[in-house]
DNA sequence: TTTTAATATAATCATATAATAATATGATTA
DNA sequence: TAATCATATTATTATATGATTATATTAAAA
C-alpha cells in the first residue's frame, strides 16, 4: 500500500503531474522543463529526482544537458494511473497549452542550437502573451 | 486538471485510501470504520465528508447511523484511478487486514444488535492480536 | 584556465495538512 | 425529560511539504 501511496502522493502535485505528462509525450531536459512550466530549476530538478526515484522516469546526460523521460515500462499502479489521467486530460487547458509551449521550444532550440535558459523562458512568455 | 490533482490528493491519504477500498467493497458506518481502521471518529467523519465532497461517495441515515458508500458510476479519472489501485492492492496486506476486520465487524454487530463503537474497537483489537 | 552554462543540493521560510481534543448536534432509549 | 449513542464540527498542535534563495558541481567554451 505504501508504494500505491507514494505514487499517489507524487503525481498529486501540480509541478510534478504536468512534467508527468510532457514527459510522457517526449523526452525533455530541464531547462526545457523550466522554461515550459514557468517554474524555477531547483523546483524542475527536485521535482525530476522525486519521479526518478520512485521509478517513473529515467535519465541521461548529454555534456551539459541531462534528458529526462517517462520510462517505458511501469510498474502497476503507476502505470495505470497516469494513463488514466491522461486520458481523462486530453483536452484539458492546461496540459495543452504545456504540450504547445513544449512544441514552440522545441522549435526555438533548433533555431538558436542552445538550450538558452533564459531567452528559453522569455520566449515561452512572449508566446504566452498572444 | 485541478479535478485530477484533488483526486490523487484525496487517495493518497492512507486513511482515505483504506476507507475508499473498504467501501468499494460494502457499504459501512462511521463507526464501523473507525472500528476496522482503529482511528479517530472525529478522523474518519472528516475525511468521509472530504471523499463525499468529492464526489467519490454517497451517503444514507438510518437512525442515528450514517451509512457510506463508493457510488457506483464514478467520473473519470477517479473510476479509473481506483480500480487500478484496488487491482494492484488485491494482495497486499493492510487491505486484506481491513477486509477480514470489516467482516468480523459484521458478524459482531449481527450478534449485538447494535453498533457499540468501544466494544467493536475492543473486538478488532482483540482480533489483531491473534 | 578563467568564465559561463546547466544541473543538483542545502538551507530556509511559509503554507498546508493530518491528528487530536473538546464541543456541538441529532436521534434513540431509559 | 434525562441520559446515552452516533456523528459532525471547531480549535489547536505538530508535522510535512512546496517554493525560494544561496551555493555547489560538472562540463563546455572563451
Amino acid at each position: 500500500m505504501n508504494n500505491s501511496l507514494s505514487i499517489l502522493k507524487l503525481l498529486s502535485d501540480s509541478s510534478r503531474l504536468r512534467i508527468t505528462l510532457l514527459l510522457k509525450a517526449r523526452e525533455l531536459c530541464v531547462c526545457q522543463i523550466m522554461g515550459v512550466l514557468n517554474i524555477s530549476q531547483p523546483l524542475v530538478s527536485k521535482n525530476l529526482s522525486m519521479l526518478r526515484d520512485a521509478g517513473l522516469l529515467e535519465s541521461r546526460k548529454e555534456g551539459k544537458l541531462v534528458f529526462y523521460s517517462l520510462k517505458k515500462r511501469l510498474r502497476q499502479p503507476a502505470a495505470s494511473i497516469i494513463d488514466a489521467i491522461s486520458t481523462a486530460l486530453i483536452k484539458d487547458k492546461t496540459f495543452l497549452k504545456d504540450i504547445s509551449s513544449m512544441l514552440e521550444c522545441e522549435e526555438f532550440q533548433k533555431r538558436t542550437g542552445k538550450c538558452g535558459m533564459q531567452g528559453l523562458k522569455d520566449f515561452i512568455k512572449s508566446h504566452n502573451k498572444n
